[in-house]
RNA sequence: CGCGGAGUGGAGCAGUUGGUAGCUUGUCGGGCUCAUAACCCGAAGGUCGCAGGUUCGAAUCCUGCCUCCGCAACCA
């Protein structure tokens, strides 16, 4: 019987648009999937979404659809996606698959049956109109951080789960299998971030929405994230009914998970398990997130970061081979559209696209009837021999340890060899002279041959790139392109070259990063005005699951910022512009708001009424020296809470090196005035 | 002292039992003409954030400090 391989990736909440980041984990998750199939294992790779909570609730609401209309769409859109990145998912799970919710509500009955799990109260601050608890940190000066009302100590009453009975077993687990959580700095963080200082009881159950698998026995509960999202890696398996599916997979070899879930899949998830009688899973592997850094460049130059509009533009392999080759797995790393294009063009389009090209183009001309079978070879051979007779070894070493990046890099250096191959033997000398007919064939015979090594070996990265190589070289028998053939040299038979287009085109910079901005500008035009903030900022960590049970973060729509301003950005309407309305103000009174770093809440005179602004611009004025300026600001806002204060308006500034500059009047204007 | 991460050639990064500081990219020079202005060779370019300490010897170990970033918790 074929060895096993269960992976996983986290199920994803279907909030809104996936982005690269939930695609960094996928592909990382396939390449590997698609390796140990290629060895020989009998895979389950399985990844799917977490559709239940109230963020999905509210969502759906607010938008007029039922939940499950809603998550419907979204995971059309998410299959879509990963049938563009060429996911070879064997299992998509959704927790409002039936069976799972059946499972969910049977493990919740178990633990319950146990002990592990019992009913309490738990303490919170309630906001009645949001209809959210909030724990005392989150509160923003006692008051709702998402309305800004009062809030009220209330009880809920709740199931909660015996975390803290699994303490030491926890600890025993993380001491005794250094293999479980990787990289192994994660294992000491959550040592002394949580385990050592102790666990407490986890709230598993929720009365406040009911979008979740009623819990079985007290149909007014719902089954909160941990249970109803965790369980996923067992339920998706046919756990607890179809036992020969989950004793075939379970436990699982990797669960891929971003550094920010370590701690739930590494901690609650275990003890869930133990809890279950079941076996943990024998590596939870926390890898890094890619971030995008340094405003300056991408902001102006623009930055696209849509997956789809990235493999549209770039194909997938392009975009796969980036991911996975730019980034230390277990590290965080730098997404650009620099380092995407400088990526393309050194080591798609120059290194591995031309050495194909180069190679078929020589074979095609010099040998346009097939290459004779003699050999003539040479000690400067063995080298390139020897390179690519221990790659093989290399890659394979590289993803034992999830390091694909280093496979990567053995391959190209395998590609960089052949290259400097071509140099020593000068194929296109030999060709001068027919009596070295034999020789150029013996040495086009192992270009061939290394290029054939190579891309056997790139299959688990790049799904379609493989078979282009081969139809350029007429590779056409199938014990050529199996794994293990890619441990001897010597095998290569060509049933043709059949040039065509290269396989990745080089690209010119400056264009590319123009094309950018155009379509940032379009997509941004497209969706109402969209900001690009978010290539500034941070992030991208899968929103992935379980989510913690943060306030929710809400969608308004946001004005365009100053840093859109820029070529290429789509022009608008005047009459969008009518939209905005700005007005003049003198600012009467300001003081620092409380507790913050960077906000001044002002009182300013409009002419008539007077209104109060919240701005982050605490770090270039002092409050003292605000009041008396003239300000232009933003009318028509919505009015917002900021840090517990009203903030009915926006100030305009100009952002400088040094920090914000106000706007303001040439000379004298009544407050009121209209600003067009 | 809120938590965490990071400071290494222009850029992006490797670099732990402490022993001549490496890779990719970029720049410059040369070679080659099979190939996608690609490929190959060579060169320049670093007080390894700062200051102390341990040591025969420190990018690496210890102490203190500085700077940047993410999160917490805020730029409407």
């Amino acid at each position: 019987m074929k060895p096993t391989f269960y992976i996983t990736t986290p199920i994803y909440y279907p909030s809104g648009k996936l982005h690269i980041g939930h695609s960094y984990t996928t592909v990382a998750a396939d390449a590997m999937a698609r390796y140990k199939r290629l060895r020989g294992y009998d895979v389950m790779f399985l990844t799917g979404t977490d559709e239940h909570g109230q963020k999905i609730q509210r969502k759906a609401e607010s938008i007029g659809m039922t939940p499950q209309a809603y998550v419907d769409e979204i995971v059309d859109g998410i299959k879509d996606l990963w049938q563009l990145l060429d996911i070879s998912y064997d299992r998509f799970i959704r927790t409002t698959d039936k069976a799972h919710e059946k499972a969910i509500q049977y493990i919740f009955q178990t633990l319950y049956d146990k002990g592990d799990i019992y009913k309490s109260e738990y303490e919170g601050w309630y906001c009645t109109p949001c209809e959210s608890f909030w724990t005392q940190t989150q509160l923003v000066d006692q008051k709702c951080p998402d309305c800004g009302r009062p809030v009220e100590l209330t009880r809920e009453e709740s199931y909660f789960f015996r975390l803290s009975r699994y303490q030491q077993k926890l600890i025993d687990l993380f001491e005794n299998n250094p293999e479980f959580i990787q990289p192994p700095s994660r294992a000491n963080e959550m040592l002394n971030n949580f385990l050592r200082p102790g666990l407490d009881d986890l709230c598993v159950s929720r009365t406040t929405f009911n979008w979740g698998v009623p819990v079985p026995f007290d149909p007014k509960h719902v089954v909160y994230v941990w249970i109803d999202a965790l369980s996923n890696y067992i339920t998706a398996l046919g756990y607890p009914d179809q036992a020969d599916l989950f004793t075939r997979y379970w436990p699982a070899d990797v669960q891929l998970v971003g550094k920010e879930i370590v701690r739930f899949h590494t901690i609650i998830w275990p003890a869930m398990l133990m809890a279950l009688d079941l076996p943990m899973p024998k590596q939870v592997y926390g890898h890094g997130w890619l971030l995008f850094k340094d405003g300056k460049m991408s902001k102006s130059r623009g930055n696209v970061i849509d997956p789809v509009v990235l493999c549209n533009q770039y194909g997938v392999d392009a975009i796969r081979y980036f991911l996975l080759r730019e980034v230390p797995f277990g590290s965080d790393g730098n997404f650009s559209n620099e380092a995407l294009i400088s990526r393309i063009n050194s080591d798609l389009a120059n290194d591995l696209g031309n050495l194909v090209s180069r190679t078929a183009a020589m074979i095609d001309r010099y040998f346009p009837d097939g290459m004779p079978a003699e050999r003539d070879t040479d000690v400067i051979d063995q080298e390139l021999i020897d390179a690519c007779l221990q790659l093989k070894g290399s890659v394979e070493a590289g993803m034992e340890q999830l390091q694909f990046s280093l496979a990567l890099t053995e391959i190209w250096k395998v590609v960089g060899r052949s290259n400097k191959y071509i140099d020593e033997t000068t194929p296109w000398i030999l060709a001068r002279s027919p009596e070295k007919s034999i020789r150029l064939a013996t040495v086009l015979y192992n270009l061939a041959e290394a290029i054939r090594i190579i891309s056997v070996l790139l299959q688990p990265f790049m799904p379609a790139t493989p078979a282009k190589i081969w139809r350029f070289l007429g590779i056409d028998q199938p014990e050529l392109t199996e794994w293990s053939a890619a441990g001897s040299f010597g095998l290569f038979r060509s049933g043709g070259i059949s040039k065509g287009e290269p396989i990745f085109p080089r690209l010119d910079l400056d264009k590319e990063l123009a094309n950018h901005s155009t379509l940032l500008a379009e997509e941004s035009a497209e969706k109402g005005q969209e900001t690009n903030q978010e290539t500034t900022k941070p992030a991208e960590q899968p929103d992935s699951t379980p989510t913690a049970q943060d306030p929710v973060p809400d969608d308004t729509k946001q004005p365009a910022t100053v840093e859109a301003i820029e070529e290429g950005i789509a022009q608008i309407e005047f009459a969008d512009f009518l939209k905005v309305s700005l007005r003049v103000g003198r600012i009467i009174s300001c003081e620092k708001v409380k507790g913050s770093d960077k906000l001044l809440c002002s009182q300013i005179d409009m002419g008539g009424a007077v209104r109060q602004i919240v701005s982050g611009i605490a770090e270039s004025y002092q409050p003292e020296e605000m009041p008396g300026r003239l300000v232009i600001v933003v009318t028509n806002l919505k009015p917002r809470k900021i840090r517990g204060n009203l903030s009915e308006g926006m100030l305009l500034c100009a952002t400088t090196k040094e920090g914000y500059r106000l706007l303001t009047v040439d000379g004298e204007a009544e407050p009121g005035s209209e600003v067009s």
